[in-house]
DNA sequence: TCGCACATGTAACGTGTTACATGATTCA
DNA sequence: TGAATCATGTAACACGTTACATGTGCGA
């Protein structure tokens, strides 16, 4: 029915690495940068009852250890395909501008793709897009600075550095995934 | 009661720039970086009603144009001082690890505050909170990266990026904000 | 036996998103 | 007269936060 949330895709990934429990997820969230989607149990449980509802992932009890019973995750067929085609959409500008965060958490789930064609393509197209962005707030800053605080204006600036840091970055990934036929 | 949201506080600050309607305070949104904080009349206006319910802002009809009456806001003594103290608060780790964003909110209005001082004590202890951060990310990509796939790796490497940028960012400002008697 | 790590959940609450609704004023 | 802009809101909905609840197995 609906779409996952940034937090129901980041668990999605997660079990693409091996069949993991609630408890497992919530460690791997609260001790990794993955951490910025939440590692609260109020949280975590509703997120991976809703991929189950959905059919995005399956859960399994497990009694192989004589514990209270836990439930471990896998992904089902139509987990994998989802998966996949969020990590395969298209790099919007609006991603660029208000959901960076989303496209860096796609981005580390990209090995799953195993195409680094596809990967190549969403590095360049990122690059292209924070290009723009940081071009934007440049002519922002040209166009207000003199009517703004200083502070403002140091704030705008620290946008733009980080901006770039992100379009340095992008263009020194890119060359991992250099297409072997020299592809331009 | 309870305290304003990120978006509360931006509204709160923008009308200490000089009296704004809610319409006003959407154009200000819809059209600089503080749009992230979102610019939709549904998220706005009920945060207006909120602050002005806390008693933060002094809303007034305006009729002086014939046109509907627009409502007016402008922050009570109340407000102003719920603001600086929200930009006088402590900067901790947990706040540059996961509330970047809200950091360099609370940055963009210091002008308010008026006390260089203040501000040169802020960005000092961003510096070294953000110091701190890049150092606990370095640390993380030596004990992990051997783990991870190539692409979870460079997305651990962009998080490094962009908080080196900040740091940076945070060490030059703090240039602006030197006290006149040398303090250290 | 005491505390800690393991393990899974629920309930109230606030708030942002999306979509809808309404109406005045200005200009072509 | 019709469209664009000014201007303010409401309602349904989903989701994350916080706090609570419950119980097991293990090591000191």
């Amino acid at each position: 029915m609906s779409e996952p949330t940034n937090l129901g895709y980041a668990l999605l990934g997660l079990v693409h690495q091996g069949p993991k429990s609630g408890y497992d997820l919530r460690k791997v969230m609260a001790e990794t940068a993955l951490g910025n989607y939440s590692s609260s149990p109020g949280a975590i449980y509703p997120a991976l009852a809703r991929l189950e509802k959905e059919g995005l992932v399956i859960g399994k009890e497990d009694r192989s250890t004589s514990l209270r019973p836990k439930k471990v995750y896998r992904p089902s067929a139509k987990g994998r395909k989802v998966f996949t085609a969020w990590l395969s959409r298209e790099v919007t500008g609006d991603d660029v501008n208000r959901h960076l965060d989303e496209l860096m958490l796609r981005f580390a789930f990209h090995d799953v793709l195993d195409d680094r064609a596809a990967t190549h393509r969403f590095l360049k197209e990122l690059a292209r897009q924070l290009q723009v962005f940081v071009t934007e707030l440049k002519s922002q800053r040209q166009r207000m600075s003199a009517s703004m605080p200083l502070q403002s204006r140091l704030a705008l600036e620290a946008g733009i550095e980080q901006a770039s840091a992100s379009l340095r970055w992008a263009r020194k990934a890119l060359r991992y995934f250099r297409d072997e036929r020299a592809e331009e």
